[in-house]
DNA sequence: ATGTTC
């Protein structure tokens, strides 16, 4: 049993059936801290934007099963000024294939084994993951955004994936049975679900990598990674266990937060003095307002194909799957501006810059 | 979320 904190300049703007289930959880034995993050949303059965500490326990669906979702922020070598639209989207061509590279090699490089290697690695997979191409938008920190060496005049890249069939594969070999119970920490259970998680973890980190290699290569430019943070795992904390489900670490140096492909993500220097509160965490985006479901039944009424295929912003998206297409609008989302405000707010971040969406890529598989 | 699915 413990207490939640809610990081939100208004709490009462939370979904009530997330915070019933992230009031589940913090019910769960050996539970000692929840924190809701302003991204809260529900998921299926566990709170999405939460953070859950305990001393003594280790629960492997609080991580879920796309162990190290997270993403990545690169700065291309290519000027914004050549940036075409048309041209870069007939260039995006047979992303979605397995990667012809070799996956063993890429595997053994990170220190993880070959045997890790599937058709999966170096592709974005469904859901909610995306490539997107951006452009910075406001530079709201002009000296540490030059300290950094960052260029306001090159198109920059973000990628959004994760471990694909191995986190799930993980997580299935040590579902408990009751799933409130978890596993005591220094258990042989939790020693090898841990390990199973790290590689799934650094499979996650190669997969992004890869990800980035082909797109740049399938546009001819290159690129330099500005950061990779993954808002899904478990890891050791003040002598317990930290969970994150959707919470992006404010530990680990900079980080990126996305907003829906509708709307700017915002590059942000999280501010330690007051990371405690939060569980040294932050949003991973906007959180969703809408269930799949939902936007899927509202949209699809609403819009056609066409009006989906273009933003607010002016962005254009590649998603040739007519179901997720609608899923993933920008409506379904909430406002990102919100989301960044509750953590200036609370005095968890610093806005270094704001990027603007030019293309999101999806899927061409249908 | 998913080498997914009757």
């Amino acid at each position: 049993m413990s207490s939640i904190s809610l990081i939100a300049n208004d709490p009462s703007r939370f979904d009530p059936l997330s915070l019933d289930q992230l009031q589940a959880t913090a019910d769960y034995e050996g539970m000692d801290r929840v924190v809701g993050l302003p991204d809260l949303h529900a998921g299926n059965g566990i709170a999405v934007g939460a953070v859950f500490w305990s001393r003594s326990r280790i629960w492997p669906h609080l991580v879920g099963s796309d162990i190290g979702c997270g993403m990545s922020l690169w700065e291309t070598t290519s000027p914004l000024r050549k940036f075409r639209l048309g041209t870069v989207e007939r260039k995006l061509q047979g992303l979605d294939a397995p990667w012809s590279g070799n996956g063993q090699a890429a595997l053994t490089e990170a220190g993880l084994p070959p045997e890790l290697a599937s058709p999966a690695l170096g592709t974005i997979g469904g859901g909610n993951h995306f490539v997107e191409f951006q452009r910075i938008e406001v530079v709201a920190d002009e000296a540490r955004f030059a300290a950094l060496g960052l260029r306001h005049d090159r198109v920059w890249m973000m990628v959004h994936s994760g471990s694909r069939g191995l986190g799930q594969a993980v997580l299935q070999a040590h579902r408990q049975l009751e799933i409130s119970r978890g596993i005591p920490k220094k258990s042989p259970e939790a020693t090898a679900y841990l390990a199973q998680h790290d590689a799934a973890l650094g499979w996650a980190v190669v997969n992004r990598q890869i990800i980035a290699k082909r797109f740049c290569e399938s546009l001819g430019i290159d690129g330099r990674k500005v950061l990779d943070i993954c808002h899904n795992s478990v890891s050791p904390h003040q002598g317990g266990w930290l969970h994150r489900k959707g919470a992006a670490p404010a530990d680990q140096g900079l980080v990126t937060i996305p907003g829906s492909r509708g709307d700017f993500s915002y590059l942000v220097e999280p501010i330690a003095d007051n990371a405690d509160k939060a569980l040294h965490s932050l949003a991973h985006g906007a959180g969703r307002k809408w269930s799949r479901k939902d936007a899927h039944a509202r949209l699809s009424r609403r819009f056609n194909i066409a009006d989906m295929q273009r933003t607010a912003l002016g962005s254009h998206v590649i998603c040739e799957d007519r179901r997720l297409i609608f899923e993933e609008a920008p409506h379904a989302y909430k406002d990102i501006g919100m989301v960044i405000a509750d953590l200036e707010g609370a005095g968890l971040i610093r806005v270094i810059a704001k990027l603007r969406p030019l293309l999101s890529y999806k899927t061409r598989a249908a």
